[in-house]
RNA sequence: GGAGAGGUGUCCGAGUGGUCGAUGGAGCUCGCCUCGAAAGCGAGUGAGGGCAUUGCGUCCCUCCGUGGGUUCGAAUCCCACCCUCUCCGCCA
């Protein structure tokens, strides 16, 4: 939810701001809401007044004894009036409801503003892409030769998008999260959260995932449960409705869960291997942080997933996403992109973004700034640290050996128990 | 899934139609007392909105799981749903 105030009063800026994030929004129709909403709001106000007054003193006349039927009438007409009053006021809010729940965040002042992919800026490298005295093969080829992942009987039990990992290629897959999990615990002070993995309709609104994303998201028939998309939805919402103490502040959080995504609309493109599926596995970082904290907290919650890809030795670039490309709550972003020498392209492994007080907003996330003070809205901020399989692709692919065989770097080897997969 | 009990403020816990946003206790904050602390005493202590802000608001509205309903008036009565607990069933 975007602050009200800033339509009231810098109507001009979020007007501004839906277009930069290329969203068409009737700010004309939400700000008449508004306008009608308050009108209400008031007449309600005064209405309740005039009868709280006229029923205590219809109650102080039945106790002396007094008839009180005419007053009694009069009240009741005052309460169809309220009755018709709160009737119109429901149907507003709803539609204001509905129209305010639309509007994007605005990028911060350091998204560059742009029309959509072409405009994201390439902000860092790392590594170099790894040379080879051969052709490097792409993961599906590999990890069929070596028997560790089976698209085939995937698509048979689930369907196409989905993967099955086995032997090695699971324990890589869990050694990677657990070592994940372990760096984010262990150096960069996160509690590990293992949370739900289906939520209900205020969850998936609080972080912002509908309305707008309904089409993308998977849900149970019959019952209010919509599958995760990312462990952002259950952990951002864990305080959903709290105020925090805030020298609670800030507090980090890491979770594993599958995500579950329809990806609807991307058949044709990245059809082939695990780049794009409808399942998988990622470890993500949740911060909650005051809002003077917060872009701080957005570079080192960068650097935390940055040093994930250092480690592994995998080479990628940072881009920061223009305002066209980051999504709808988000105010800044940027992806982590890892390269994938078999397939010869980059893959987004990471997306760190500050949602600033948008989801704290909508979730009714709020801390205490200081004793005594009034309850204020925190800062969220979000980022993979890592998702698995394109991870695991950019392995597989960057770690190969001629014979076809894969080379375990050297953090994951406790975790795999072996150096090679083969 | 079936039967029963219950959901009230930071916590415990009263309240079964009217002045209850809510008795009482605990906790917390401040003050007194003390060399200091404890005890004791006194005061304060939810959220949102409106209006006001020529001071700090003796001002108004809403919120007692959620949503409806009855009534002049509901934390209190009725209905539905959600959640918790106990027992039974089932099960990893």
């Amino acid at each position: 939810m975007f602050d009200i105030r800033l339509l009231r009063e810098n109507e001009a800026h979020l007007r501004e701001a839906c277009a930069a994030k290329r969203a068409t929004v009737d700010l004309d129709r939400l700000i008449e809401l508004d306008q009608k909403r308050r009108d209400l709001t008031r007449r309600i106000n005064d209405l309740n007044t005039e009868r709280n007054t006229a029923s205590k003193s219809i109650g102080q006349k039945i106790k002396a004894g007094e008839d009180a039927e005419a007053a009694k009438a009069a009240v009741r007409r005052l309460g169809e009036e309220i009755a018709a009053a709160e009737e119109a006021q429901r149907a507003v809010n709803a539609d204001f409801e509905a129209l305010a729940l639309t509007v994007p965040n605005p990028p911060h002042a350091t998204t560059p503003v742009g029309r959509g992919e072409e405009d994201n800026q390439v902000v860092g490298h790392w590594g170099e892409k790894p040379a080879f005295a051969f052709t490097p093969k792409p993961h599906w080829e590999l990890g069929e030769t070596l028997g560790i992942l089976d698209l085939p009987r995937a698509t048979k039990i689930a369907g196409s998008g989905f993967y099955v990992l086995r032997g090695a290629g699971a324990r890589l897959e869990r050694a990677l999260i657990n070592w994940f999990i372990d760096v984010h615990v262990r150096e960069f002070g996160c509690v590990e959260v293992l949370p739900p993995h289906l939520v209900n309709s205020p969850t998936m609104t609080g972080t912002g995932q509908l309305p707008k994303m309904a089409d993308d998201m998977y849900r149970v028939e019959g019952e209010d449960f919509w599958l995760i998309p990312t462990a952002e939805v259950p952990v951002t919402n864990l305080y959903a409705g709290e105020i925090i103490e805030g020298e609670r502040l800030p507090i980090y959080h890491c979770a594993f869960t599958p995500c579950f995504r329809k990806e609807a609309g991307s058949y044709g493109k990245e059809v082939r291997g695990i780049t794009r599926v409808h399942q998988f596995d990622k470890v993500e970082i949740v911060k909650f942080v005051r809002p003077e904290a917060s872009y701080d907290e957005h570079e080192r919650l960068l650097r935390q997933a940055q040093t994930l890809l250092e480690r592994l030795g995998l080479a990628y670039r940072t881009v920061l996403l223009c305002s066209a490309d980051i999504s709808f709550a988000a105010a800044k972003c940027y992806d982590l992109e890892v390269w994938a020498p078999g397939m010869d392209r980059w893959l987004e492994v990471s997306s760190c973004s500050n949602f600033e007080d948008f989801q704290a907003r909508r979730a009714g996330i709020r801390y205490r700034p200081g004793a005594k003070e009034k309850p204020a809205f925190l800062h969220t901020l979000n980022g993979s640290g890592l998702a698995l399989p394109r991870t695991v692709i950019a392995l597989l692919e960057t770690y190969q050996q001629k014979d076809g065989t894969i080379v375990v770097p050297e953090v994951l080897r406790p975790f795999m128990g072996c150096e090679v997969i083969k």
